[in-house]
DNA sequence: CCTATGTCAGCACGACTGATATTC
DNA sequence: CGAATATCAGTCGTGCTGACATAG
């Protein structure tokens, strides 16, 4: 009963904490953005693309956002002729959206320099802070798939 | 020599993983949005609120966003009754801004409801995947403060 | 006929820059 | 006078809902 109340209480604490970690990343991810660069937006998704081509609403499930928002990202990354949108042979109905050559470039580029920066501050960190965070990863992968739910 | 090639690799392999992780927290805070509750933004600013009273600008910079967009947040949440904006007695540019009865209750329901929200999601980990995120959290702080300058 | 897919139109929210008092 | 504080005006990005065309 005790060891009951007591995992509650932690329970209560660790998800305050972790509420407050999400709520900092929000920021953290604006502040990657640079002038002259691809949005955090634009990089997730052609992140997704850098895979292979993909239905606009599949693009819009993994991005967690309706259909018509992804319509517009994918207008918006086309007209920068960063992705194509071509027909599906099997599915008329359906739009498949590919990286162009362009899309790959920038992508790369965007990629490696908000990775540098991440990892210069990773750098920062000791050791055994790096081993905690490299731990927890998957931890908080499932954590955030069972959010989503 | 080696050692060293072997630790950029993992270092660079690991700000990929967290900048994941970050892209992730984006939309599962927006997705603890309810309808006809407080969003995300204003939970963050009465939080900051709950200690005591601010400036304008101590906002701002807490939340990493500019005065101006403060000062919007500010007027909805004054015209919503849950602050109130008070002279700071000792500089007469300043505004100070301070949490409402009304907003205490508001804040207090929004952070049972998205700390019981994340709570649950927590109850589905294992103990130890529970205790790898508790871990994490004093280096994931440390991390997000470093990346922040 | 009903569902799935994608687009368009119109709206809302929240951030930004630039300009403007007011006070230190 | 220059710097700091807050506000206002206007703009932009990005999400949403609702309506629609087209294909399965």
């Amino acid at each position: 009963m005790l060891d009951y109340l007591t995992m509650s209480e932690d329970l209560g604490e660790l998800a305050g904490s972790y509420r407050n970690i999400l709520r900092q990343a929000v920021y953290l991810l604006r502040s990657m953005d640079a002038e002259g660069e691809l949005s955090t937006g634009h990089v997730s998704t052609l992140n997704m693309l850098a895979a292979g081509p993909l239905r606009v609403s599949a693009i819009a499930r993994f991005a967690g956002i309706r259909v018509p928002s992804a319509t517009e990202q994918v207008i918006k990354l086309e007209a920068a002729g960063l992705v194509e949108r071509k027909p599906d042979s099997t599915d008329a109905r359906a739009v498949l959206v590919e990286l162009t050559g362009d899309g790959r470039k920038a992508l790369d580029v965007a990629n490696t320099r908000r990775t540098a920066e991440v990892a210069a501050a990773l750098a920062t960190l000791s050791t055994e802070e790096r081993l905690a965070v490299r731990n927890a990863i998957p931890a908080i992968d499932k954590l955030n798939a069972a959010l989503r739910t």
